[in-house]
DNA sequence: CATTGTTATGTTATAACATTACATATAATA
DNA sequence: TATTATATGTAATGTTATAACATAACAATG
């Protein structure tokens, strides 16, 4: 996976945005949200929830091992898979399945059914509702109880169709 | 994962059916297929394949690389992985990457997107056309050129649903 | 027929991703 | 204080996937 720039005014959705005021929102919705749901955000899982909007590109579980381990933490595997697991679990990040990765919920405290949208060429990535782009399909044309979804949209964003990318 | 039971009466898309049949028209479609697109269907490719149908249930890497080995294949995981890419590309196997296993395609030779139905109970899975259970997202909305896409609907099945599984 | 090119296969080693099992720490509570 | 629950720390291991290199089989060309 490619390294993250750091920027501050980096893509997001595929749109250019101050990342500065965009991360401490994220932060601050993040705190409000654990407050109200009896969450206890440890040092160590808020940590990790800044460390993977800084960029809000997907991180892998060794990427955000390595930041922790740079950044003063413990850096063993399951350091970084429990904290995840309890964040997905409270729906705060979602793991991308065809990247191995995880990144920050764009939809935090808002019931939805996230759908992402990846650039294949800057490795951007845009999460949309997926119940909003992708209409959910008729139970009765499947007959199956639907409980969860993974929806990965490949292709090139607008910037860098525009760009010329392949 | 479960290891497959290799009955001849097999849950396929949920539906009980008589696999040998099954069995049969998916090889000889996918020999007719490759004839008529000019590619090498290989006695290792074909094995591959064929271990694939025998349950239709998604293998993993590593069990494909069992049944190779003791069936007197190859089995260092570069065989499966080259051949499962080949069988990938050609549109014959798609990946379920929330299982990393694959499944051979059930709509091989007709241009689709592949979304998957799989009952966490009894681990089957159903491969439906994304682009009709899921109609496409349109682009203007998303303003990104799709390319490809990774349909994962998690739940359960009628008859397990039926059978009063959790 | 020797050379070259190409495709497919074989093998070792290792990278990348994830979990098990157990130990320790800390805070709330019976 | 002892008990419980939750969170964190760490070693070892399991699982999935690829890199790097070697060979076989075969067709095309000089």
């Amino acid at each position: 996976m490619k390294k993250n720039s750091n920027s501050n005014h980096m893509m997001t959705s595929f749109k250019i945005h101050d990342h500065n005021i965009c991360s401490d929102q994220y932060k601050a919705s993040i705190k409000k949200y654990c407050h109200q749901n009896n969450l206890e955000l440890t040092p160590l899982r808020q940590k990790v929830f800044e460390i993977l909007i800084r960029g809000h590109k997907p991180l892998g579980a060794y990427e955000i091992l390595d930041v922790l381990s740079e950044e003063g933490f413990s850096s063993s595997p399951p350091i970084a898979y429990r904290v995840l697991d309890f964040l997905i679990e409270k729906g705060l990040v979602h793991k991308i399945q065809g990247l191995n990765s995880f990144i920050a919920c764009a939809y935090a405290g808002c019931a939805h059914i996230p759908a992402f949208v990846i650039c294949r060429n800057c490795d951007n990535v845009a999460e949309v509702k997926g119940e909003e782009s992708f209409p959910k399909a008729s139970n009765s044309s499947l007959d199956f109880k639907i409980e969860n979804a993974m929806i990965e949209i490949l292709g090139i964003c607008s910037t860098c169709n525009d760009a010329g990318a392949a």
